[in-house]
DNA sequence: CATTGACTCTCCCCTAACAGGAGCTTTTAC
DNA sequence: GTAAAAGCTCCTGTTAGGGGAGAGTCAATG
């Protein structure tokens, strides 16, 4: 029998690991004094120390080793830890990949993250447009209709236009312009309701400034996207924030312009 | 403004969230009502919570995004987290070469397990012995002496041969018998005193039973080295845990078979 | 104007696997 | 016999929030 403090000594594991490891249940000492409660262990503690600690070298967690030894499911839960352990591994790379991006481009700090796009009904219109210029007329008119048929604009407030271009464009723009609403109506009046669904993935970077100059920013997404293993999953869209009805300045607007995404190869 | 449920479903982040980074100063509201404690947020702060999101999903934690913020040192911290989740990958990628050993080898159960051996101080002897079992005569005979030489047993119990052919063998082994003990003294007697240096890393895999059968515990660990990039760093040691000092079965003996290492490429 | 339902607030407890320390008791060594 | 060393339990802290209680606030409706 050892003493806590000399079979500590002789695994090299803290007395505190030990304690621990005893409330948890999965290495009760041999022997408890019950009147000083005093641990001693015993060698075949010893044995079960080396299958606990391998377990834990591998990523189990207290819990996991617990089940694996009362179910005698040892090999089984290694296939599953396996399968953690790279979707863990997987998860870090896209980490370096993207600590790799941002040392590459030195000039900017990095604001581009990754969210999901919630699934929403909206009142749309789509137009082929000669620039972005005619945002200006086209949207107004919409909110118009959209008052003239009695429709609640949800109060998320998700106002976007979907670049069916797939890409920047600065004439012609196929756009479909979106406002998240509360219910859906029947189409009428040149609005088309429809509901959008949800996006698990998109890549999303902030546009300050007017639209002339949201070119950058869409270089600056296809430019990371080039660094990444991701890939575009559908057309990209472009959420307005701020802009000319609350912000006379238009180097003050602001625009999301978000890339919905799938993981690639 | 924003209120604080808009602003979370605007950016798909919770409220709790949102409440935490303010408490936790990397993301304050623009405004607080000072009667009622509501929060408010301005598109300002969107701009932060996508520089604070990008930081976090390259793994930040909060305190190092934080003061990368405060201290304007982005990139200088990127390149540090780039080094932290490499070494994350790694030793991922090690429990990931773990798991997929014991699932080639599907007998038998996790046990081997990676410790560091104490820095200790021995009085030791070497033989080349014509087998195992000379140890019974051995041993003993360098315990008289360490009794006649006054010497004090380190309680740590740590008592091992140092195997110095390398690998296992059957005839004339090369042993040197190594007791910790609590003080360095002089050579004499027979006995020659050491330090012994700490060991970092050492794969420990537990024998029982006999000395006869201690060569499978060897080739299951020369095994497990050619299946990771571990490289033997030095000669095995073989601690000694319970032998026939104080058990009649000699199926009960257990010896811990220890391999230093060293990351190997 | 009152009510109702949605929203927001603070406060408290919970997570995993221990580490650090306080205050007290027990063992061990001289 | 005494003192040091070792052991015990209990409490707190760690990360990045999640869950929920109980109370106050806001906006829309009747």
């Amino acid at each position: 029998m050892y003493s806590i403090g000399i079979f500590s000594k002789m695994n090299r594991i803290t007395i505190k690991t030990l304690r621990y490891y005893d409330r948890a249940g999965i290495l009760k000492p041999a022997h408890v004094d019950n009147k000083t409660g005093y641990r001693y262990y015993s060698s075949a503690q010893i044995v079960t120390l080396h299958e606990v600690m391998a377990l834990r070298q591998m990523g189990f967690k207290i819990a996991e080793i617990k089940e694996a030894i009362e179910t005698k499911t040892v090999s089984r839960m290694i296939e599953k830890k396996r399968t953690e352990l790279q979707e863990q591994s997987k998860k870090i790379n896209e980490k370096i990949a993207q600590a790799d991006y941002y040392l590459e481009k030195q000039e900017y700090t990095p604001q581009i993250f990754i969210k999901s796009l919630p699934q929403v009904i909206v009142a749309s219109t789509r137009y082929i447009l000669p620039n972005y210029q005619a945002l200006f007329e086209v949207v107004p008119k919409m909110g118009e209709k959209m008052i003239a048929v009695g429709c609640k604009v949800d109060p998320i407030q998700y106002c976007f236009q979907i670049i069916h271009d797939g890409k920047y464009k600065e004439e012609n723009i196929d756009f479909e312009i979106c406002e998240a609403v509360t219910e859906m109506k029947k189409n009428q009046n040149g609005l088309i309701f429809k509901e959008i669904e949800e996006v698990p993935m998109a890549a999303c970077l902030l546009h300050r400034g007017p639209y002339e100059t949201i070119g950058e920013t869409y270089a600056i997404l296809f430019d990371w996207l080039a660094h990444n293993q991701y890939e575009l999953a559908d057309n990209p869209r472009e959420a307005v924030i701020d802009g000319i009805w609350n912000r006379n300045d238009s180097r003050e607007w602001l625009t999301e312009v978000q890339f919905p995404l799938t993981k690639g190869g």
